[in-house]
DNA sequence: TACCTTTGCGAACAATCATTCGTTTTGCTT
DNA sequence: AAGCAAAACGAATGATTGTTCGCAAAGGTA
């Protein structure tokens, strides 16, 4: 029970990766198992199904962004300085999880009927809470007044592809990728700024 | 072979729409036949293979983009011009057949080897025409100074939401979005513009 | 009507999938 | 060294996959 806690993150980490690469679907378990180093049927002293692999990234990732969301949203920041704080979230966890983060953005469909359910349930919820700041700041005439919904994809997918097509950089290179991201979000909202 | 044509196009297009929503690699020639409303041998009377139906979506898909990127290239628009050309086109073949374009942005890497190969050419080929107008606009001060990669991208990713979430709308309701995402690119892009 | 091509069918194929099983190896604790 | 639980194995299972095959409707043309 000491070394199983490694050979498991181990797996689920193989396992992301893999995802990312290939797509849930099309990753075997024979595929998961060479990367690991072991057979395809040592993965089960472990892991109780390759639904569970998915079930676990998902989830996991789920409760960080809503960790994040509850914390930025009981906070008493400004309807601006909310906003950023979640592009930073979001830019965050792409840098420190990238796999993770594309499992959850793309191959939460495959996930079985129960736990599609509840994550498609938080996943509406998290968009209402950032609607929600944004419609709060436009009315206060915070932000440029243009569709709460069409405002929230634009941000989400300013800071989504990140995780995609970077191979991992230093912390350096991607803070000055994040200040370019957060100035041109800046100007698409507040319109005034530099 | 006159109504062989139709029924191939109509395979494409039920393909299309079951790859977008469960991806490729979970699609049967099964559920396929299925939705044509006829056994899955019966469909190898008109395509070839489920390869095969993977890469006729994704080409077309390709040659649509390249043929209005060689136009807009070759135009004598302003950079600006040329940019706010390419979001349309964009947004015009998210608009007109948005199925297909979600399979040619998400499911490209399961081509087999030799066509994923010519679709990467021409995918790197594009992003640098793209990105090449926008260099040409940063040096003669039209753009935000920024890198030319992560302008690409933001632009790119700010266009590319609407045929995922949005279920079919009319066009006027779409002409309505156009109008919030080109401003909000805009001032991302200009700041000085409103 | 007779002919021929297109379209569809149902059974069958080999390949591959996730998973289970009983057994053996490993490595730690006593 | 003995004992024991965790970890890994190889073989096997049933289900599902894309695709093939021989054959039957269908439907237009002569």
């Amino acid at each position: 029970m000491k070394r199983s806690k490694n050979r498991k993150d181990e797996i689920y980490a193989v396992a992301a990766s893999l995802f990312r690469k290939q797509g849930y679907v099309a990753s075997t378990m024979r595929d998961i198992a060479e990367l690991v180093g072991i057979e395809a049927s040592s993965l089960y002293s472990h892991i109780k199904s390759k639904e569970e692999i998915l079930i676990t990234i998902c989830t996991t990732c789920a409760e960080e962004f809503d960790e994040g969301m509850q914390r930025i949203k009981d906070s008493n920041l400004s309807n601006p300085d909310k906003i950023d704080a979640l592009i930073d979230l979001h830019l965050d966890i792409a840098y420190n999880k990238p796999s993770s983060v594309t499992v959850f953005d793309d191959e939460w469909r495959h996930l079985p009927e129960k736990e599609l359910k509840s994550f498609l349930k938080k996943r509406n919820a998290y968009e209402a809470n950032f609607k929600s700041i944004l419609k709060d700041g436009m009315e206060k005439g915070e932000f440029v007044t243009l569709s709460d919904s069409t405002a929230f994809h634009l941000i989400i997918n300013c800071v989504k592809w990140v995780h995609y097509y970077s191979k991992r950089i230093s912390k350096d290179r991607f803070d000055s990728k994040r200040s370019d991201i957060k100035s041109f979000i800046s100007r698409g909202l507040f319109s005034k700024m530099n």
